[in-house]
DNA sequence: ACCTGAACACCGTTCAAGT
DNA sequence: ACCTGAACACCGTTCAAGT
């Protein structure tokens, strides 16, 4: 258990079954709030934009609290799951993605989010928290530079961008990414429903 | 540790320092043995054809091997990480994506594939050994379409859709989209390199 | 050089006993 | 109804002793 409470650890049992229970809510609590954040973008701002805040939310939670992303990809269409779902997907409806493949775009979106999220949370927690990032990016930097040229050139070239690339602004590209292929393979542009 | 061996406990810690040691050095093979896989595709096939075999046999590898997801996000621009970024770098490359987005493209790409791999196989492991899919995705199905309707909107529509998914189908048309999004973005088409 | 197996520390969980 | 705290099971790790 992460947090210390000032009761002895029996206590905790009354309350839930296990662990696992207790993660759940407070991984129901850090998603909620969250999402909760978004509203404030205007609601007539354009569906692309909400959605890169409310990837933006999750991606920071998660940033904050790494083991959301264990958590929700643990037990996914659970709980908290329809949360996620719906604020990204009223978003791809009102895209105008038709209606038979609401699923699998939202489902595609999400995906990228929490697995983009969970990865970057998982590197930000591997450099021994008294590092430095820029040390640490330089370090790998430098092993990419040298690898074995025959069986790593692409690696090699892409090693100077690895150490100079930003995690949220990476993110976002891989959203602009993401929204740029639903608009190339659901053309309709406009909004009718 | 999962695989029984026949020996003390102690023995294996001659070899290696500790249970992460092992686990990494037990992803890499497993990494290694699926990208091994892809040059079967035949190397003149377009590189979407060649990014897909990737994706698909790393979705399965995961699927077979859940943990390595797990361990794969934990520790990533590590040992096994340039092997992927290679192997689905080099079709970005062959894409014709213009150099300074190697990194990123490549990396929304790698995200989204151990992400939605993670995410499924997690998902998979989730249902009692002994229940059975369809059951369980039937409930969830159910669950969904008696949510709230003034909360869960969307939801409730792709209550359906989701009943029905195929997660390897679902999988390649992410892929899709991403591989969408990147010739949409990088318009460049032909490939010049 | 490599393995054994008892021992330790840690942590999730239980449970009889308290209030 | 809710909390306490000793106890247990489990598992990652260590280490003195063996070959």
């Amino acid at each position: 258990m992460t947090e210390r409470l000032a009761t002895g650890p029996g206590a905790i049992y009354w309350h839930v079954a296990n662990k696992g229970e207790l993660l759940a809510a407070a991984t129901d609590a850090v998603v909620a709030a969250a999402l909760a954040v978004e509203p404030a973008e205007s609601p007539d701002s354009p569906p692309q934009d909400r959605i890169r805040a409310v990837a933006l939310g999750l991606f920071d939670a998660i940033d904050e609290h790494p083991w959301v992303a264990a958590q929700l990809s643990a037990s996914s269409w659970q709980a908290t799951a329809p949360r996620i779902l719906e604020s990204i997907g009223r978003q791809v409806r009102a895209l105008g993605v038709p209606e038979g493949s609401w699923f699998t775009v939202t489902s595609v979106l999400v995906q990228y989010i929490l697995g983009a999220a969970g990865q970057n949370a998982a590197n930000a927690r591997a450099l021994a928290p008294g590092a430095d990032r820029g040390e640490y990016l330089g370090a790998v930097s430098r092993a990419w530079a040298e690898l074995d040229p025959d069986d790593y050139s692409f690696t090699r070239t892409v090693a100077d961008q690895m150490r100079e690339h930003d995690d949220r602004a990476e993110f976002l590209a891989g959203i602009t990414l993401v929204l740029a292929g639903i608009t190339a393979v659901h053309p309709t542009g406009r909004i009718d429903s």
